[in-house]
Formats: structure tokens, sequence, C-alpha cells
DNA sequence: GTAAGCTTTGCATCCGGATGCAAGCGCTGT
DNA sequence: ACAGCGCTTGCATCCGGATGCAAAGCTTAC
């Protein structure tokens, strides 16, 4: 064990500290330590012959022995549960670069069935990262996250949760809902459905009752409203297929984009449906596939860059103001119309603005 | 400023120290530490008193502390390029699981056009990560990977560089080729093309070269054999317009499975073939969108949860000793026979298992 | 009863940078 | 020339746990 340990300690060739540098260029550590803190008091010259020095002998802060006496990590946690909805990893992929931007990096905790939520918490605090970020429509209980989030800066991404003070950033789902309803009644449609995904998050109860108020409103009727159970291809697909059965529905408003590909297949492949004539039908957030000529689908496209932006920004002002109340944030989305709701021709006419079919897609 | 940050700090309640809980017991601050390292010489007796004060009182050591002493970060790092593809959200959740088992946080490296590579691999080195693991068939310079990787535990996954003497561990490229240019020949298809990623990834030339070469020995004809430039929907799309010009393929292999349908829908939709009966399709990865039943599609399957295990277990080993040889894996995959090669009827005669199409899709 | 041997505990110090404070230095003005 | 002021620099200490070493406590054996 020791004799294991030593070996490993000898090879790994350790890195250069501030004090091995100081001592080598005849300063103090102090020195060093400014020299890589911007707006510390430093000469420009002493700066310069010791970031010279650094670069030469390849020294680099260690970031754990600052981050232990700064008090702060640098470090944004990230709680995702659902990779599998290609939404999110765009959304993380962009929200990892928006944080980079500011210095933080990203540190990811995956909650999935299967991984122990308790013991994730617990690595999230233990690590002391300065913000958490919450990206998951479910799992967490309200208690765990006051928990995870507390005395830090916090923002939940695409949910939110009534009863606690937490900040949230979302797209607007019920501007979203009414939008597609208002579509569906512009386009003439009166027999609508709505497939809800997982049937208790606010993603879905925001967009379902949005929906759902606005087709009563505009008289149309609310043939299904089925639940889904989760936002999944296989769902939509089952969803589909009960629609199909009932003959009775002219537009359908699926949850999100991977219930609405599943349905699509369905309803064109075993119902053989034609969308958009004998039904139209209109998904929820834009993930590439919606541009697959395949599918080309109508759906409310979710302002992802306007997220990113907004949850970093959120998150640099709590981290300068602990005092700074909660807020429940709604970003305004945008309707985009393809084929699967107005068909081939008068996509040309409305004007779809896509140069080809193609770009931007996956 | 100093104010701002005073605000902070006394609002931010500053959690518990081990000295602090010492205190309280009436014991060492080294009492407390040993409670919370196993089999570290203390009586059963104060572990469990300290542990149970530490419950109530809800302290819990401080990892970035932990971190700096024990010159161990606990901490690996994932650098990803390609979140884009749904074969990596897949693989990066069940890693970053893995490598929860043993104790491993996953701090991401997101290293995209756009974001500084240089930077992230700076970041990279000064969190002290313990272990670092690659997971993009692209974007890394050999010397950067070096540079990353440099006297730390590491493994490339997905990827090989020959030069470097960096351990891999991915799918057998060569087999899973092999087995799909077999599966051509034995359907009597004589006339294939194949259709590239990333031209200059190991993994797309490995998968062209093995198929390039099983096709001649089987005495089948290469007619086209497509640089698709990526691994995309769209470059897909493109690829099989192309082939359709070209009238005379009767089977292709797409280097990934996103490339295959996007292949599939121009081949059925645009050029009007019939699947498999005028073309057969097969991909490789075996993405959820395989078990489509729009695409229904044959593809080789990684075996992600083995090459999960023996990437864990490799860093594991590399952690314990330092001096381990590099290696480099292929692990075995399957090949799974959907209808995109062999139809719907010969498909239930094959016996093809799954109880439901719709079965563990996405 | 006491010395040897082992275990448990505490003390002191270290990990690598950050930072308050005071000493050092240079410049200005009289 | 010297007092006064401001900017640089270094010293000492801190951040919160880990750990080698020695002291203390307990067993066992003579």
């Amino acid at each position: 064990m020791t004799k294991a340990e030593d070996d490993v300690a000898s090879l790994r060739h350790k890195p250069l500290t501030a004090r091995e540098l100081a001592r080598l260029l005849g300063v103090s550590q102090s020195a060093v330590s400014r020299a890589f803190t911007p707006g510390s008091s430093i000469t420009p010259e002493l700066r310069q012959r010791i970031l010279k020095a650094a670069a030469e002998l390849n020294y680099h802060p260690n970031a754990i022995a600052s981050m232990l006496s700064k008090r702060r990590s640098n470090i944004a946690g990230i709680v995702v549960s659902e990779m599998q909805n290609p939404f999110y990893p765009t959304l993380i992929e962009k929200l990892s670069r928006g944080l980079q931007r500011v210095r933080l990096q990203s540190l990811m905790f995956n909650i999935t069935r299967g991984s122990n939520v308790e013991e994730q918490l617990v690595a999230l605090r233990q690590y002391n990262v300065d913000a958490v970020i919450i990206i998951s429509a479910t799992v967490l209980s309200g208690a765990s996250v006051r928990w995870a989030t507390e005395g830090r800066a916090a923002v939940l991404v695409n949910r939110t949760i009534p009863d606690l003070s937490v900040t949230s950033v979302s797209c607007d789902n019920v501007e979203g809902a009414r939008a597609i309803a208002d579509h569906f009644h512009a386009l003439g449609r009166h027999r609508v459905s709505y497939v809800a995904g997982l049937a208790h998050t606010s993603t879905n109860l925001e967009r379902q009752n949005a929906f759902v108020t606005r087709v009563a409103e505009l008289g149309m009727r609310l043939v299904h409203c089925i639940a889904g159970g989760e936002y999944s291809y296989d769902a939509g697909y089952r969803a589909g297929l009960d629609i199909a059965r009932g003959k009775d529905t002219d537009a359908v408003f699926f949850a999100n984009d991977i219930l609405a590909a599943g349905g699509f297949d369905a309803l064109t492949e075993i119902a053989k449906l034609r969308v958009p004539e004998d039904i139209a039908i209109a998904g929820f957030d834009d993930v590439a596939l919606t541009r697959w000529p395949h599918y080309s689908l109508t759906t409310f496209r979710q302002p992802v860059d306007a997220i990113v932006d907004k949850t970093v920004d959120l998150i640099m002002q709590q981290l300068s103001d602990a005092t700074l109340p909660s807020s429940h944030n709604a970003l305004s989305g945008e309707l985009i119309i393809r084929h699967s709701t107005v068909g081939k021709q008068p996509l040309e006419i409305i004007g779809e603005n896509k140069p080809s079919p193609l770009t931007n897609s996956l």
C-alpha cells in the first residue's frame, strides 16, 4: 500500500507550486499569486516576469488550493436527469459554454433512476459548488431542491416549483401552447387532441392547461387528452394509435417533439392517415429531428440561447448579491410552422424561410 | 465590493468544519477526520459518536480541503465534443454512473467549435482531475491529448491515436464492418456502397477500411464510397441522394445510425426506393432511433455497457498502478438485424426477439 | 506488580494559494 | 534635504482536512 502509493507519487512528477516558482525567481509566493490575480497590486513588469517564467516552466496555479482559500469553487453543479431527450444535450452544451464564458466549470450530476439521488446531492454540497443549475422536469422533490440550493446561487431550468423560492427560467409554455391552439384554429381545425408527457411535471401541466383552455376559448372540441406517461417516442407512438382509433381528431398537439415523432409515425404508417390533410401534428421544443424532411414538424421553438443567457445572468447576479429575490422567468419562444400542419404547398406561400429543409438539422 | 462580499459571506451561513465539530464533542479534529476515513485507526464507539453528531449537525467534510491534502480530487474529467449524436449522451450518462460507483465525480469539458480548447485543457489540469476520459472522435490533436493526459490516468473512448501511448477502449469497428459486409453478402447483395462520417476519425477509418476490404474478399462490387463529411442526418440525406442517382447500389453501409437515418429518408421518400427490396441499409451504433418502427434499422450495436465497465476498470487500474502499460481494447459488439435489410417477413422468421418493436426505444 | 506490546488519541504540520497588514520604496512638494 | 503620500512587496497566517509521530491508554504475560 504505502509502497504502491510511493511509486505513484514518484512517477506522477508533481507540478510546480507557487512557492517553488517564487523561490526560483527570487520573489515571494504572494507575488506569484498576485501575478495571476487580475486587478491585484503588482507592477506590470513583475507580473510579466512571473507570467513569462510560469509559461516557460509550465506552472499553473492549483485550482483546488485556490478554491480552498478563496472559498469559491468556480464550479457550477448541473443536475440533469433526462439526457435521452435530445433537447437536453443541446441545452447542456450551450449552457456549459455559457458558464465557461464567466469562468465557471460544469460539474455534472446525473440523476437517473438507478442512481442514488441522496448521494449525488451530498456530493454536490461537498464540492462546494458556487451555483446549482437544475435541469430536470422530474425526479427531485421540493425538499431535495431546497436542500441542494440552500445558501447558494441556484436556477431551475425548464421547471418551476410553486411553493419554493428558487429562481427559475423556462420557455413560456403558456404562450407556446396557446400559439399551437391558435394555429390549429387558423387552419380551420375543430377537433383537437392533446398528448401529455410526464403528467405531473410543470412543463406538461402548463402546456396542457394553456392548450385546453385556449381550445375551449376558441370553440374547438377537445377530443382526446391522452396521458403519454413519459416524454418518449414510444409513448407518442402509442398515443398516435389511440388517436387513430378514435377517428375523430383533426389536429394533435404533442407535449414535446419526441412524442410527436412517435405519434407521426403511428398516424402515418400504421393508421395510414395523411398529414396534415387528415390530421395536423404539432410538437414542442424544436429539436433537430423536427427539421428532418421525413417529419418536417410544426413546433414551438424554445428560446435556448435566451434561456442559457438568462440563466447565466441570474447566476452571476446571485453570486454578487446574495439577497437577490427569486424570480420566475418565462421566455418567449417562436412558433415554427412546417409541413406537418400546413403541407408542402402552403409552406412556400406562407414563406417558411429556411433556404433548404436540411439546413441546420442534426 | 468589500461590503458586498461581507454581506454574501454573512448570509451564506458557513458550514460546520471538522475543528468546530471536534470542539463541540471535546475531541480532536483528527478524530473527526478519522471517523470519516474508512480503515483508519479509531474505535468504533468514537466513530459512531462522531458520525451521529455529524449527522445531527449536518456536517459534511469539505471535499475541496480533502482534495488539497490528499492530493487526490476524486474527479474524472470527461472531454466531450459531440453531444449531438445521441449515442454520446447515452454513453456519457452510463459512464458517469459507472464512475460514481467508484466514487469519481464527472467534470465535463465540452470541446466544441466555438469553445477554446486550450483554455479547457488548462482548466482540466488546474482542477487536478485524477483521470481523464476523452470521448470525441474529433477535435483534439495528439499533442493536446498527450498534454492533457500526461501523468494521470487516462482513457480514450471510441478513438485511438496510433502513435500515442494512451490507453483506449472502443467497439471493435473491424468486426462490426465485416459483420455488415457479411450480412449484405448473405442477403445476396452484390453492389454495395459505403458512406463515411468524419473522414479522418479512427472510427470512420477502421469501419471504412474493414468494410471495403471485406467487400472485396467476398467478391462484391463497391459502387460508391461517399465522403459524408460529418456524422449528421443531413450528410446522410445528401449521400442517399447521390447513391440514388447512381442507381446501381443494392446495399449501403452508413458509418453511423444518424447518417443512415438521413440516407433512409432520402432513399425512400425522395428516390422512392423500397427498403430493403431495392436497397438494403445498415448503420452503426444502435441508437434509439434504429428501433423506431419508421426506420427499423439494421445496425451494429456498440457494447456500451462493456465499454463503460472496461473504461472504469482501466481507470481504476491506472490509479492504483501508475506503471500500467497502455493498451488498446476493442470490445466485441453485436449485429442487430432489423427490417432495413431483411424486410418485415423474414424478420419474424429469423426470430428478431424483441417482444414489440417499441420496447426499449427512446 | 510491572514491563513489553499494541491500539487509540491528540499535536503539529502540511497541502498550495489568498490576503490583511506593515515594511519598503519612489516620488512630490516645500 | 526631508516629510508625506501612495504604490509594491513580503511576511505571516488562514482556508479545512490529512497524517506522521509521539504520548497516553489498555492488554497481556512474566
